[in-house]
DNA sequence: GGTGAATTCTCATAATATGGGAATTCAAAA
DNA sequence: TTTTGAATTCCCATATTATGAGAATTCACC
């Protein structure tokens, strides 16, 4: 009970911001009796830990993190709400197809896809595809812990899509282990043929992995001699998305 | 980004904690870079402010604010563990039939219950009843926000039961207002004929209704001249059921 | 009842949170 | 646009509070 007077304070705003669906800022400082000054205070270290979201004047949210944690739905609605601007203007600057994805049930999930016109790709908003076999689903499963991928390789075969799919779970665990050392992921054709794709994960602030973003395009320099230039871009977006997840600029 | 430092330490020390399944606390300083004695603070502050339930040496789970906030089911698990034993003791004690519900979809769903011998009551838990004809559902109604209840009024009617069965909508929110200034409810008859009940509000540490605990009585004394010392030991078992929803001791 | 690890306690001190009010930004209206 | 009142951030001297090493205690398992 001693040494955490601040953090308790902090603790109850949070759990009045949240747990009230409507809240006046000067009201609550009035009910808990603390200054304006540090009600903001501690509003702002909520907001910056991703625990609140601020929807606006005067209602709050629970942010990235408790999302995140508690609500996958609810994570899933607001990272793509958040992504999709950036993901379009991303989409329309590099004149490539980008994917937004996370990982729910062993499987990606589209959340966000903007596709430059002509190039024909069946994926999906909302459509689940395996992750073994594209570069956005290995910067997924590189982010998962041991047990978690040990799960994901017993619950699953690898079928052979292309010539140049991974299909042994060995060399698989490799590549993943690999991307998530490296921090992106390629895939070479393994999904589809003439098909290239490179992708870096999307974190929070506490380096945890909470999506992955992808170009895909037919043009292998894209994966060859330009990789690194996509690289640095969309690691930007990516940065820009983490960002966009977070009430303040902080 | 100033005067918040120990803040943004204690919510780190709360992402880590139950966002990882498993966590050694000396593991846990040398990740986030902390001494030991920081750490153990902050978690205890989690603690403290219901965030964090310790489950034992290195796990942590949700604490009954999250649980409340973000997960209706596992709430109301931990909330029937952790008060069972309390309700049975109290049961005993009193030789009467004891129950603890809460609110659910306009209902109330009885959590635990325990009867003496004999005084048969159709209740079971897990089973969900109209909250608008016993004592205890009329505390849990005292405790909805003015939204709430004109929504719980709008969705259903209110079928007499008994001849004392309270039909009348606002002599109800009469009543249920009153219940709430004056922290407890009594049934007397209003439910079934012969019978009386008393129950009082189980609450957070910061005073919000989690639940809500009752006697029930064939005995009329017990809403009548003993009604002031059932209403002690009631509040008594409701306190140490709220204690026993926090890790620490206080 | 013994043992090693986990946890709490202690306290002088450095570091940090505080808060009143001014300054600024915001958002809705004119 | 401009106005206007409210919401939010900023400022900074100071008191308050968090800190952390190590000792003391408790714990859980043998």
């Amino acid at each position: 009970m001693t040494g955490t007077k601040s953090i308790d304070k902090a603790l109850s705003v949070l759990k009045h911001v949240l747990w009230d669906e409507e809240t006046r800022v000067e009201e609550l400082a009035q009910q808990l009796d603390m200054p304006l000054a540090t009600i903001y205070r501690h509003i702002t270290a909520l907001e910056r830990g991703g625990l609140v979201w601020r929807e606006n004047r005067n209602a709050f949210a629970p942010g990235v993190c408790l999302l995140r944690r508690f609500d996958t739905q609810g994570f899933n609605a607001f990272l793509s709400e958040q992504s999709r601007p950036i993901v379009e203007a991303f989409s329309k600057h590099m004149n490539l197809t980008v994917h937004l994805g996370v990982f729910e049930d062993d499987m990606v999930t589209y959340l966000v896809k903007c596709a430059v016109e002509g190039s024909g790709f069946f994926t999906r908003e909302t459509a689940q595809l395996d992750a073994y076999c594209s570069g956005l689903g290995k910067v997924l499963l590189g982010s998962l812990s041991a047990r978690e991928l040990d799960n994901y390789f017993s619950s699953g075969t690898l079928p052979k899509i292309t010539a140049a799919t991974i299909t042994d779970e060995a060399q698989l665990r490799k590549e993943v282990r690999a991307v998530a050392k490296r921090g992106y992921g390629m895939d070479v054709e393994e999904f589809e043929e003439g098909l290239f794709c490179v992708a870096v994960p999307i974190t929070d602030r506490d380096q945890k992995v909470l999506a992955a973003l992808s170009v895909s395009s037919r043009e292998p320099e894209h994966v060859g001699a330009n990789l690194k230039s996509v690289l640095k871009k969309l690691r930007t977006a990516a940065g820009d998305i983490q960002e966009a997840l977070y009430s303040g600029t902080g």
